[in-house]
RNA sequence: CGCGGAGUGGAGCAGCUCGGUAGCUCGUCGGGCUCAUAACCCGAAGGUCAUAGGUUCAAAUCCUGUCUCCGCAA
């Protein structure tokens, strides 16, 4: 089939890639704009565009495809392609009426979440920050509204206890690609059903941001650990400890172990772990600080003299 | 040229301000103790101190260039 594909991070390069090998005509790939990103303000590519340009794929950036040149020139190129499906995933932009009629079939999206549930950009890391137990995979046929369109496919999948945002969303990425091509082939062998979203069943999950990074010793073990993993590996939860930031990136609940110490104390400094708000401990499992590479506990323990009986900051 | 931190045996760090013996916590290997152990004791191996120059009698340490990694900010 002709397709159009849009899409820009990391989430979004397996569902191309899939769509390459199995064949489909990829006939574009629109993504964000290069953004200046990291050090010194390097322009980088979207992963989305990279992958696009080993396959001598035809990459367009426009700025907006709503109004301005861009949009014009994006139209014209979508007219004449004619693609049957235009594919959506993560593109990071809203579409106007006029792109999603554009394909002669359908545009087609792929979504992070049990829809109607985590409508938005940060479905992954919600519904891990929420202690969910199961998420999965929607697609979608594409209306003007966020994340609502009518559902296609679904697929579900189980969170692990001390699985991480970042561990969750390059599982559910794959998932996501398996699903485009079932989908596809719905659509090819015309077995296409669609259903309404409930919409009083919807929850939204916007992007996170900084502002949520510090870690509140003082709520239960178990919600400190759920916002560890959920904001694992970006933005990343953050501790202060003796004046000094401290990203956390992967935690455990030690079991069976409790505490009467104040919140943010450290009882094992072998294992790192931390008393919280219920007097039940986490223990961080990878951690980093300033300036610091990524470390195992065990390894930032060993340089880095953590007493047992030091506080963090709450 | 956005701001800043860092590269030291296999791992994580100290030492650099005030140049002159390579240090700490672990790991590895050998031995000992113990009913036993991730415990304890003794011993050993392993480093051109990122790299290229410069200053000096002498540079991990001071100066300059280069490479790589990381934090902030976007």
């Amino acid at each position: 089939m002709n397709i159009v594909f849009m899409g820009t991070p990391d989430f979004a390069v397996p569902c191309l890639k899939a769509l390459i090998d199995s064949g489909e005509n990829v006939q574009a790939v629109f993504t964000q704009p290069d953004k200046p990103k990291g050090r010194g303000y390097k322009l980088t590519p979207p992963p989305v565009k990279v992958l696009a340009l080993e396959n001598n794929i035809p990459v367009y950036q426009p700025v907006s495809l709503k109004s301005g040149d861009d949009a014009e020139i994006s139209m014209k190129v979508l007219n004449e392609l004619a693609p049957d499906l235009i594919i959506v995933v993560a593109y990071g932009k809203i579409l106007p009426k006029v792109v999603l009629d554009a394909p002669k079939l359908y545009c087609i999206n792929v979504h992070a979440s049990l829809l109607p549930k985590y409508r938005g950009a940060g479905p992954i890391q919600w519904s891990v920050l929420n202690g969910e137990k199961e998420t999965g995979i929607t697609t979608m046929l594409m209306a003007e509204g966020i994340d609502t369109g009518d559902m296609l496919l679904k697929v579900s999948t189980e969170i692990g206890e001390d699985e991480t945002a970042s561990e969750l969303h390059d599982r559910l990425s794959e998932l996501g690609a398996k699903l485009l091509l079932d989908t596809i082939q719905a659509v090819k062998d015309n077995t296409l059903t669609q259903q309404r979203q409930d919409d009083a069943l919807s929850s939204h999950a916007p992007m996170l941001t900084k502002d949520m990074c510090p870690i509140d010793f003082t709520k239960p073990a178990i919600k400190v650990h759920n916002h560890i993993c959920g904001l694992s590996a970006f933005p990343c939860a953050t501790a202060m400890l003796n004046g000094k930031k401290l990203k956390v990136f992967k935690s455990t609940i030690a079991k069976d172990l409790t505490s009467t110490e104040q919140a943010g104390t450290i009882i094992d400094n072998k294992k790192f772990t931390v008393v919280c708000g219920d007097g039940k401990c986490i223990s961080f499992v990878e951690v980093q600080s300033e300036g610091g590479k990524r470390l195992k506990a065990a390894d930032y323990l060993r340089g880095n003299k953590v007493e047992t009986g030091m506080k963090f900051d709450v």
